[in-house]
DNA sequence: AACACATTCAACCGCAGTCCC
DNA sequence: CGGGACTGCGGTTGAATGTGT
């Protein structure tokens, strides 16, 4: 999973590391520090630029730095920090000790990103319409141009009246995601509250939802409050 | 078993910010 | 203040690996 070694026009290899260079580099810090990365490879006996050995010492041969699978913990606030900063793959890394911003970037654009590509014109299993209290059950499977999303969203969600939703509370539905377990309904009242476009579980859709666009992260304290009062129940919260 | 497609993640690249002269 | 050197960040790439058919 890693490049293949290869030599740039100025003699300087790039691609893999392998166990050779890494003991380097590690020999080196260890002695010197990190310290001058444009020099160290010249001192430290690397054909590698500085930037590489950087990298290469921060998210891998650094002392602490953890690997391998998020905790759910972490996902959830990954999640909750990238709604509050962005793609600020650095700052979200330091509420990590032992993550890199990397680690963390490839989280993101692996498990988070990509469900955004499965936005508008894909398909969404719209399980349950949100008209009242009294959740109407209908299983729909459709995508988001077709006629039957036209009907559902065409119907009022009085249950919304006067909760403050930003949306126009006309176009709310709920809706299912089939496969992934992140997203899943379970959960998604902390994760999944986009702001004005549509998750897989969530959708608010403006007017003219022809238009759906980014989606956008606006995780609120309110609308977990809301969300509760009226469908505690069928969600056990 | 063989192939195609999807996913993962280490590493690279370009650029912006900071520092120093 | 201006400019070059250096560092760090975020976006992207692409081979290895996993999964589905």
């Amino acid at each position: 999973m890693v490049k293949p070694a290869s030599f740039d026009i100025n003699g300087m290899k790039k691609g893999a590391w392998n166990e050779e260079e890494d003991n380097k580099l590690r020999a080196f810090i260890g002695r010197f520090g990190e310290t001058n990365w444009r020099q160290l490879p010249e001192f430290a006996g690397l054909k590698r630029c500085g930037k590489s050995c950087r990298l290469r010492w921060m998210n891998y041969l650094k002392p602490g730095v953890r690997r391998g699978n998020f905790t759910q913990d972490e996902k959830d606030h990954i999640v909750k920090l990238h709604k509050i900063l962005g793609n600020k793959w650095s700052a979200i890394a330091e509420q990590f000790p032992g993550r890199t911003d990397n680690d963390i970037k490839n989280y993101w654009n692996a498990h988070i990103e990509k469900r955004k590509g499965r936005r508008n014109g894909t398909c969404a299993h719209v399980t349950r319409e949100i008209k009242t209290h009294n959740l109407a059950q209908e299983e729909l499977s459709s995508d988001s141009n077709s006629s039957t999303i036209t009907n559902c969203l065409n119907q009022n969600t009085t249950a919304f009246s006067g909760v403050g939703f930003s949306q126009p509370t006309e176009n709310i539905g709920v809706f299912e995601s089939s496969a992934d377990s992140y997203f899943n309904h379970g959960s998604f009242i902390e994760q999944d509250y986009f702001d004005g476009m549509e998750e897989e579980n969530v959708m608010f859709l403006p007017s003219d939802y022809s238009d759906v666009g980014v989606a956008s992260w606006d995780l609120s304290a309110t609308f977990e409050q809301d969300f509760n009062k009226i469908f505690g129940d069928y969600y056990g919260k």
